[in-house]
DNA sequence: CCTTATCTGTGTCCATCGGATACTGTGTCC
DNA sequence: GGACACAGTATCCGATGGACACAGATAAGG
């Protein structure tokens, strides 16, 4: 499993040569997520993008898992290069970097959960996140928690914003704010702030993404003001 | 399914009476996904801790994602009563509170992702965490952006804490941790923030939910006393 | 009381899924 | 020129969610 992340190639001698690559399976592999949803993605669907069958896969690849994990990586790509700048800024910028890619592979959201291997570009973009904090007064624990929040936040607001084709659960963002709309219309005296919030909202949203980051960075700027006024 | 989530019942006339009811199959349903983990939730298997088949199911749910979500929503179950506090502490309390619901079910981090239709228990949870901030400055959107921000990190945090039974997927946190040092080892200078972070982390970690969370309503206590001084 | 419409649960069937296993053919090294 | 190692194939399996037709129970209407 990390020889497939890392690419370590096992150099084959003897034998026909491989029809086609583990990356081409990949890469089929993320057109179709990127088409129709990572549901769609099966052994059968992904072979059928390439000239073999299905069980030729499990040559080059473990199993659905494994293929799934090289797909994600591969798809997250490397971090953007970016200009040095104050870790504010920075930390800004990476935020909405990673906003982006998971924009344009929503089914990454769903790919990239819970504890998992991690392949040299997800490491990357650690990495880099991480680059951004060094200059700063946090310990390593804390940088990397800090990079959490700021993940979890990009995450979640990807999740709310993205569609995801062919999804079977998905309800689009009308149908949802319809159906809300129905309940507290009968049930509205059980949820009486949530009938004010909704009302007093300016109905043209998408400001999540800024007004979270926002608190995050003025969160851990209080911090680091904090530290430099009563250093420890 | 607006009509299963919020228990409308049909009313039913004529005909044998029902061997089960919806709730009895939630919570069944329920029981296995605690104990197996959510992927171990087969319509076969829930049918089989009830006295009938499987296809008597969908007589009582249209199909396996509305059994889900109904399991969902009784499962997360209303939120716990709280005294009235401060902003602050009644949205940190009710962060905890969230944190220990998605602890005694970790399933429903996978089950509540996305856009979907809200039950009367979730929606009562996020009335909860309205009704927090409802003294505050923040108008109905940003009071949803803040309650967002910190379900979010609430999440990722119990997604990272949380052991899934059963999971395929699932490395213990040890494996993940031999693993990334196995790959420093080798891969460790093109991580160099990533190698210093870890090692001067002090080891035990579990902070990632109090650091983050004190960092939002940092951020959050900052923007209201900023209206304060600076009013619209 | 008895018919009849209606509803519950059952049995059977189906496509699709991930994967195991045994095979055929192809290429390389001794 | 074998022997060996490897790539891809064909076939099979159990499990999944769900469609469909049917048998039996029950209450309303005559």
């Amino acid at each position: 499993m990390t020889e497939l992340l890392w690419g370590r190639e096992p150099a084959r001698s003897r034998g026909p040569k491989p029809a086609i690559t583990l990356t081409e399976i990949a890469e089929a592999g993320i057109a179709i997520a990127d088409a129709e949803g990572l549901d769609a993605v099966s052994m059968q669907r992904v072979a059928g993008e390439l000239p073999v069958t299905k069980m030729a896969l499990y040559r080059h690849v473990p199993g659905k898992t494994e293929l799934v994990a090289v797909m994600s990586d591969l798809a997250m790509g490397p971090p953007p290069e970016r200009p040095a700048l104050p870790w504010r800024e920075a930390l800004r910028t990476w935020a909405l970097d990673l906003y982006d890619g998971f924009a344009r592979h929503p089914w990454l959201l769903q790919s990239t959960i819970g504890r998992r291997l991690l392949g040299p570009n997800e490491l990357a973009w650690l990495e880099r996140g991480l680059a951004a904090l060094a200059g700063t007064d946090l310990n390593g624990g804390e940088q990397l928690d800090a990079i959490l929040v700021v993940t979890s936040h990009v995450r979640n607001i990807a999740q709310q914003t993205a569609t995801f084709p062919g999804q079977s659960t998905g309800l689009s963002e009308e149908e949802m704010e319809q159906a809300l709309g129905r309940i507290l219309a009968t049930e509205g005296e059980r949820f009486p702030h949530l009938m004010r919030a909704m009302q007093t909202t300016a109905d043209s949203e998408g400001q999540g993404l800024e007004f979270g980051l926002d608190r995050i960075l003025d969160g851990l700027d209080l911090l680091l003001r904090r530290r430099v006024a009563v250093p420890d």
